[in-house]
DNA sequence: CCACTTCGAATTTTT
DNA sequence: TTCGAAGTGG
């Protein structure tokens, strides 16, 4: 999309200057490129300034690009367009507030004024604290409303019932609400009874009619606990249809009070706020709208000649209205219904596939008591950009149909009428070979690990870049998820097989292992006896929780841990104890590059203690705070990212796993939506018991709303057009999502193989800061050290028949009327027996042993450990014939005999080999002594290679 | 065809 | 804990 001439319908819309334009931009139609080229042309051909156009964008990034983008193409002054209005809507509106704003607050009936120091609380989790703490003080000094506020979930729902309903423009005054906005919160009753009707329409079947889609979902009424005078199920349903006039009846519920609460709480909170000279991003929108309608001069004097809008599908209601106010008669918006994925954040569809009949309505709303808007706009006119220069036109098409995908067995999906929303892409740029394949893997992250492996640098697979043809790269591939957590997932997995990865976007980065594994090193540097640093820290070396826990308690710690905390003390900067720490356990990505830069900053700024290092981490852990993780350093990775976060990027390879759907709407306890309004899904009573009762009238008009998996649709849509020239779909073998069926591609199902990659030795260099390297503690099974002749092992009754005489040993020490069904096993009962004192079977333990500077963990389970008084006996079954592999066992049970006499240091242990067949006990005279275990150890050739025993 | 039980999953992120 | 979706048995 560089250097081209626009196409026939860019042309049209970089031409089309004057007016209302709606434009239609899918993806990769070169929607960025056009807009600045329009820009550009507003400015060069007419008697126009930067001042003039106003350009708003979802994001400040965007904002920036399209700035530099302009700059870059524009022979306008530069140094004029560098202060040009090219923003988001809250940069817009802040600038406004900031300097005309101080009265704004009195529109609302409120004495408190913006001032020119009020501060934006940008981060959520500290103004849900803020929110908290207002809810308390609100509740104590109005206790007629504590029923409602006993009924909320959590007092912190209130803020987001009141973002939402300020993104709709429902704003409160000091006696009311602003403008006629009061009746929003009603509802709409005619809509309502259209979805009613259409929902309670009986079903005609073969032989008679069957009950209606909204019958149907009533099942549920008869097990929920409804407030005393609820309405008997059989009164509301009948065989086939719910009773109109009791929904009638619901619809109809009186919310005086409700909407008293709602409005004192709002209007409170707005009023709390200033006084403490803060606002929230929803405000600033909402004094900005406020402002600008009630000030005639003002508004006249700030409207812009041009305003263009980008990604308007992310738009609100608000914003829309805030756009005819700012607008003098020539406006274009530009966006795509079907990338509309951010509802969530209040995003409203509805602005671009109702535009006309919204435009309408909102300028109808904006004129009543004045005329606000004295531009025409009949001459609204669409454009609809079809060329897609991003995907092969396969790509572009199973796109379109993921839209029409069902997404249950039995939704009520109205296919051609979604597909005649659909302007259909022709596939202009990219003519490459294109792939698009299902997968079922039992395991989805091995298997797409697998895929990537096989495709890249595979002559099967070729992608034409520039004219040429080239073999696929690691970057080339992005793994597009639902879920941060499954990308967390397999970020770590493709960690573990060295497939050069790297995550892109927001992570919780303190949540994440090697951060945890850091923080506890910092609770122990600070308090050496630190129970809940040393767990971490001992259970990640390997360490079984009860030996752990004798650790803690007795605090005799492995010396080489206190070696290395040594070595920590004698460091001074956060970021350096981090560094050796994660080169310690050989930790080396992304996150731990990460993990180091915050704490250096942070700690670098404000000169941190360890204490309040800890506390700093600790508070990110609760808040689930996000950091973005830089990857474009790493080169040749493949990408792992939400497809939130994917949105305007484009990828030759996607891979995309399968998204379940996921429901779960409206949690909270007072409900805004339409077309119901706002309503009280929990209620609150004393009487006759205090409970918190369902409301069956919310109950009854939720069911007859349809659920609404479009947006999710949508999601998959995003998702597929990040596509260049090949997808990859994958699924679960047990539970696939019907949206993954109806997608109608046969999924192949495959074993996929890990082949793990050989990475470059550069990467692999570790940073090496104030010292030696610590190797990571090398964990091995006991086994390791033995050398067991397979055929004599079992003696001919092999592996199965000592499985169950262990697994019948384990089950008579906890429970002596277990019955023993061989030889074997009857031995091994009159051995249990015959001894008196306390039983412990199957206890894991690990020896660690020191060798020549590395630290060596030797771990096995001890069948039985019998301890009588001052005697300790450890006792090891064996199921063989013969006693030709005796002295390999003996150092087995040397190990063993070691780890307890560490832990029973007054007692005296014996270790003995209890022969099952002859039902026989050895005891083992002379146990190996340390040294002779390292003299085993020296000839062990295991630990050259790295070939090691983890699980 | 319907009523009931069982089963699995319980976001996404920008200003 | 809560809620759909899918499976099951009358």
């Amino acid at each position: 999309m560089v250097s081209r001439e626009p196409n026939r319908y860019q042309k049209q819309l970089i031409e089309a200057l004057e007016g209302i334009y709606l434009v239609d931009a899918g993806p990769g139609t070169g929607k960025t490129y056009t807009i600045s080229l329009r820009y550009s042309h507003i400015l060069e051909n007419r008697d126009v300034e930067p001042d003039d156009i106003l350009l708003i964008t979802f994001t400040e990034n965007a904002a920036q690009n399209m700035k530099e983008r302009i700059i870059n193409t524009c022979s306008y002054d530069r140094s004029a367009l560098r202060d040009a209005p090219i923003s988001t809507f809250h940069g817009l509106c802040n600038r406004i507030l900031r300097t005309h704003g101080f009265e704004a607050p009195e529109v609302l009936g409120i004495d408190e004024r913006i001032t020119s120091t009020i501060q934006v609380i940008e981060n959520e989790i500290l103004e849900m604290q803020e929110f908290r703490n207002f809810m308390t003080i609100f509740i104590e000094r109005h206790p007629h409303f504590r029923d409602y506020y006993a009924s909320l979930h959590h007092g912190g729902e209130m803020l987001n019932l009141i973002r939402s309903l300020a993104s709709r423009g429902i704003f409160p005054t000091r006696d009311g609400w602003f403008q006629d906005c009061e009746k929003e919160l009603d509802g709409d009753y005619e809509r309502f009874m259209d979805i009613f009707r259409q929902a309670n329409a009986p079903v005609q079947g073969s032989r008679k009619m069957k009950q209606s889609f909204l019958r149907k979902r009533m099942n549920g009424y008869k097990n929920r606990c409804f407030s005393p005078g609820a309405p008997h199920f059989e009164d509301i349903c009948g065989d086939t249809q719910v009773s109109e006039h009791l929904s009638i009846n619901a619809f109809n519920e009186d919310r005086e009070e409700l909407k008293n609460f709602v409005h004192d709480v709002y209007f409170c909170y707005i009023e709390y706020m200033l006084g403490r000279n803060y606002i929230n991003f929803s405000f600033m929108i909402m004094f900005a709208y406020v402002l600008l309608f009630e000030n005639h001069t003002l508004r006249e004097r700030i409207r812009y000649r041009y305003i263009m809008i980008d990604e308007f599908q992310d738009t609100n209601e608000i914003q829309f209205k805030l756009s005819l106010l700012l607008c003098r008669g020539n406006l274009c918006v530009v966006g795509d219904w079907k990338q509309s994925i951010f509802s969530f954040q209040y995003a409203s569809v509805k602005n671009i596939t109702e535009f006309e009949p919204r435009i309408l309505k909102y300028i109808d709303e904006l004129n009543r008591d004045h005329r606000r808007i004295d531009y025409s706009v009949d001459n609204f006119r669409q454009i609809h950009l079809m060329e897609n220069y991003r995907s092969a036109p396969e790509i572009i098409d199973f796109s379109e149909r993921a839209l029409v995908a069902k997404a249950t067995k039995d939704e009520d999906l109205d296919i051609d009428a979604v597909k005649a929303k659909i302007t259909h892409l022709e596939a202009a740029g990219n003519k490459g070979p294109s792939e698009i394949l299902s997968y079922s893997f039992d395991d989805q992250k091995e298997g797409i690990l697998w895929k990537i492996n096989d495709i890249v640098d595979n002559p099967d697979y070729i992608f034409h870049e520039n004219g040429k043809s080239r073999l696929l790269k690691y970057c080339d591939v992005a793994v597009l998820v639902r879920k941060r957590k499954f990308g967390m997932e397999l970020l770590s997995l493709a960690e573990k097989h060295d497939i050069p990865v790297a995550y892109e976007g927001g992570i919780e980065l303190f949540r994440t292992p090697p951060s945890l594994l850091l923080l506890a090193w910092f609770r122990i540097l600070k308090n050496i006896s630190s129970a809940r640093g040393w767990a971490v820290v001992l259970e990640n070396a390997g360490y079984s929780l009860e030996m752990t826990g004798s650790i803690i308690d007795g605090k005799n710690y492995p010396l080489d841990m206190l070696e290395f905390h040594s070595r920590l003390s004698s460091m001074d900067t956060a970021g350096s104890i981090a560094r050796t720490v994660f080169d310690k356990y050989s930790l080396d990505s992304t996150i731990t590059d990460r993990i180091i830069d915050v704490l250096e900053s942070v700690s670098g700024t404000s000169r941190m203690n360890i204490g309040q290092i800890i506390s700093f981490m600790e508070q990110n852990i609760d808040n689930g705070t996000t950091y973005d993780v830089d990857s474009t350093r790493r080169g040749d990775v493949f990408r792992i990212q939400t497809i939130h976060s994917a949105k305007g990027l484009e990828y030759p390879v996607v891979i995309l796993p399968d998204m379940d759907v996921s429901h779960q709407a409206g949690n909270s306890s007072i409900d805004f939506r339409d077309p119901s309004g706002l309503r009280q899904k929990k209620i609150y009573s004393s009487d006759p018991y205090p409970f918190i009762y369902d409301n069956w009238r919310y109950y009854l008009l939720s069911k007859a709303v349809d659920m609404d998996y479009d947006e999710e649709r949508r999601l998959r849509y995003v998702a597929i057009t990040r596509a260049q020239n090949y997808l990859f779909l994958t699924a679960g073998c047990s539970s696939q999502s019907q949206l993954f069926i109806n997608l109608g591609t046969e999924p192949v199902v495959t074993e996929p193989e890990i082949l793990p990659v050989q990475v470059p030795e550069s990467d692999m260099n570790r940073l090496v800061v104030g010292g030696v390297v610590q190797p990571a503690p090398l964990k091995l099974s006991c086994h390791s050290l033995m050398n067991i002749a397979p055929s004599a092992g079992e003696g001919g009754k092999g592996m199965e028949y000592g499985t169950a005489v262990h697994s019948f040993a384990q089950r008579y020490a906890a429970d002596k009327t277990v019955r023993p069904r061989t030889p074997d096993e009857n031995n091994v009962k009159r051995l249990l027996d015959s001894l008196d004192g306390e039983l412990i079977s199957e206890i894991e333990c690990i020896l660690p042993i020191d060798h020549e500077g590395r630290c060596i963990l030797f771990s096995g389970v001890i069948d039985l450990v019998h301890i009588d008084g001052d005697s300790v006996d450890i006792i090891d079954y064996k199921t063989d014939r013969s006693m030709s592999n005796h002295d390999e066992y003996v150092k087995q049970l040397s190990l063993y005999y070691h780890v307890l006499s560490g832990i029973y240091k007054d007692k005296r242990v014996q270790a003995y080999i209890y022969y099952t067949a002859e039902g026989r006990p050895v005891h083992i005279e002379r146990p190996l002594s340390i040294d002779e275990i390292k003299g085993l150890i020296n000839s062990l050739s295991l630990l050259n290679s790295d070939a090691t025993s983890q699980k």
